[in-house]
DNA sequence: TTGACATACCACGACAGCCGTGGTACGATA
DNA sequence: TATCGTACCACGGCTGTCGTGGTATGTCAA
């Protein structure tokens, strides 16, 4: 255990996942299953968001505005999926955690020694 | 509210307060009041650890082994207070959140747009 | 002498977000 | 017939933070 390779911190993850998200929204709408292989590459596989951390992330951001969702049948597979698209709410509140970050890491870093 | 100055994330620093803690008794053994004074301190008042997030923090810790206490009665005023050292499985653990520190806000800033 | 403030610590319980388990449903491929 | 990829979600447990409130000592000013 103490020799495993070290993995991405869920505590530093926690509440960025939805701004992972609202990365991914502001360039296009997307679905869930896309979004979620878009992080995996994006990251390099180093991380994969898990389901249902997504889908609670999905409700809880329209709860606030941060998006909007509609159904649409896909054309060649007949698949329902549900698509996201970012709100105006949610583009501010995604600056706001990009501040939030640069601080936050700024703050955090002095209490680290690199290896 | 949006036009707030943008604060510290306590998502982030969620599971990071054990790590600055650590940072801080690497170069002395300390008591809590101590600790929560140097961390503000060092952040340049930029973060303040809550009292209940610092001593939950303690017994973790403790219960963990990544440090180890002892009660002392201070020359001058004659309070009582816990001391805290590291252990070698904190200064490990220290190494360890090092490590996952750096691979995580490498992968967060992937998501980041600077301002 | 009263009150505020700094020091020094802690119990209790609420809360939020992550995540494990398990479920539905469809199409393609072997 | 079975497995895999796609696509989604409900439920409840867990963990760390944090608000509220409490104990106790010493100092300093009004």
């Amino acid at each position: 255990m103490s020799d495993m390779p070290a993995a991405i911190s869920s505590d530093v993850i926690r509440g960025y996942n939805d701004t992972m998200i609202l990365y991914i929204l502001k360039q296009a709408p997307s679905y869930g299953y896309e979004i979620s292989k878009k992080i995996r590459s994006i990251s390099d596989e180093k991380y994969v968001i898990k389901e249902t951390t997504l889908y609670s992330a999905f409700s809880r951001m329209e709860k606030n505005g941060y998006i909007e969702s509609w159904e649409e049948t896909a054309e060649g597979s007949g698949k329902k999926r549900t698509y996201y698209r970012i709100s105006e709410e949610g583009r501010r509140y995604y600056k706001e955690k990009c501040a939030e970050w640069e601080l936050t890491r700024d703050v955090v870093e002095r209490f680290i020694e690199a290896v």
